[in-house]
DNA sequence: TTGACAAATGACTTATTAGTCATTATTATA
DNA sequence: TATAATAATGACTAATAAGTCATTTGTCAA
């Protein structure tokens, strides 16, 4: 256990100052003062090792956070208090964030791309909680469209500190975050984001959707409809799928009936993409 | 030349796909239906390939985004114009536009960090005589903040629709950020990036300074410098560079007397890493 | 048709790195 | 102290990929 930490500190180091990509293990290993047989012993593979990287801080700087929020009382203080807290951990974690920015983009790795998915999909659930907590009704449909507006500003200002290692007022830069918060909370009133679109980047397009996945996908769907008009065009999109007989003009027209639809949003795009490409 | 041109639109398509280091040269021979030699009688090395391709097409975006600006009588209709030859031209050359984010935090090779931060650089320029021509006078103090609020929202966006293959109402993105960047112009009061910050960043850090480059910098700062208190603070901190002779207490008393004057920032960090390593 | 020149090829060299495993060192136990 | 069990080693294998160059193929003027 305690190689185990000696490994993850050391490659965290070395994977911060060259990248994960450039970092061979026999390097982390050197760098350790053990053999590579030891690191193995430790971790199944390189790929693990990584993993195992990600959770401990991601589980780490998710918690202190979400800690933080709960526990502050105070709702002028709470923005503040969440901006404070991220970047107090993302300089405590330095090397980390570092490595998890990068990777953020750039990593091919199915499981890695996950797992990032995932801890990516938390911050967002606490930032959303956060903004209804202290706007409430008055975010009902910019709040979605807030979150990447946040997220948009952190990441420049964190980029701006992990990369350049800028001097950081860290206070300063909190009050005026909060600052600019409240001002796109208060004052949006053309969000880009929707309730839908955030639903929808819950799900990830996978390279390739099957006919199956659309067809469940519509079939739910049709539950929660009332309109008869979207409501029919759906049902004859999904016979369509499971036995061509439309003619082509029919199933662009049932595909203007849906698009404009919230719920269909998802669906009309995808049913597109898959008719485009046929 | 023709060649050159076929390896450079399938080349980015691979990267775009897999990434960079991912790609083998013989994948995108293989791809172009050329031999290996083939390709290295077209570039010496992979690398000249990549560096290549960035210019070809950061040429491009920026003489885009450029060309617009300038070419857009209507103040009104400025910002929006903007956004949307932006976010049209990462549409148009999206394989680009992934890769060019992606490395903008993975690469680390030499070269192209410059070559990126060069043409950043440019962006950032471009970004700032945009909000001043609209602006003018009212943003003097926060103008530098804007500019990374603006690539920040930008970036948030962007990195959605090219990652997620959202569907993009691209008018509605662009209003949605023209809004919030009038918002953020002409209510933000607490900017976090200063003129001298700004400055600072152009100049990013070297791994390590010397000795020499710090007094050479005091010596180019002192010269601008009228307030005889930070003034002769840094004279002594000179001599001291030269040749140590004050106590650690002293020293730590006349970091303080600079460090809040704006010219000096960026030297008392330098100053304060200086004998903090020491 | 031929010879000279240029263009293109791909097997080969060199280098790197993830992961393995027979061997050795260390520790615990009887 | 002897023995068994466990930990650690690092030479080795296999795989991948950048870049080279002797050889082949194609072109065109005489």
């Amino acid at each position: 256990m305690i190689k185990k930490q000696l490994i993850m500190e050391k490659a965290l180091e070395l994977f911060a100052q060259q990248g994960i990509e450039a970092t061979p293990v026999q390097q982390i290993t050197d760098y350790c003062g053990i053999s590579k047989g030891a690191f193995y012993l430790s971790f199944k593979s390189k790929d693990e090792l990584i993993i195992a990287l990600i959770d401990h801080f991601m589980i780490q700087i998710i918690a202190d956070i979400d800690y933080m929020v709960k526990n502050t009382e105070n709702d002028a203080e709470l923005l503040y208090t969440f901006y404070y807290t991220t970047f107090h951990s993302f300089h405590k974690h330095s090397d980390f964030a570092k490595i998890f920015i990068k990777e953020q983009t750039q990593s091919f790795n199915e499981e890695l791309i996950v797992k990032i998915h995932y801890y990516d999909r938390l911050m967002e659930g606490i930032i959303l909680s956060l903004i209804e907590r202290l706007y409430g009704e008055k975010v009902e449909n910019t709040k979605y469209d807030l979150i990447y507006c946040i997220k948009g500003l952190m990441n420049s200002y964190s980029a701006l500190f992990l990369f350049n290692n800028a001097p950081l007022n860290r206070e300063l830069l909190c009050q005026s975050l909060v600052e600019k918060t409240n001002l796109l909370a208060s004052h949006t009133s053309v969000p880009f984001i929707t309730r839908e679109d955030f639903q929808m980047l819950k799900h990830p397009i996978k390279e390739e959707i099957t006919k199956e996945q659309i067809i469940e996908m519509i079939e739910q769907i049709s539950k929660e409809i009332e309109e008869p008009l979207e409501k029919e065009s759906l049902i004859l999109l999904k016979q369509h799928l499971v036995e061509p007989t439309l003619s082509p003009a029919i199933v662009k027209g049932l595909l203007e009936n849906i698009r404009k639809h919230p719920h269909c949003k998802w669906v009309s795009y995808l049913l597109f993409r898959y008719y485009e490409i046929e």
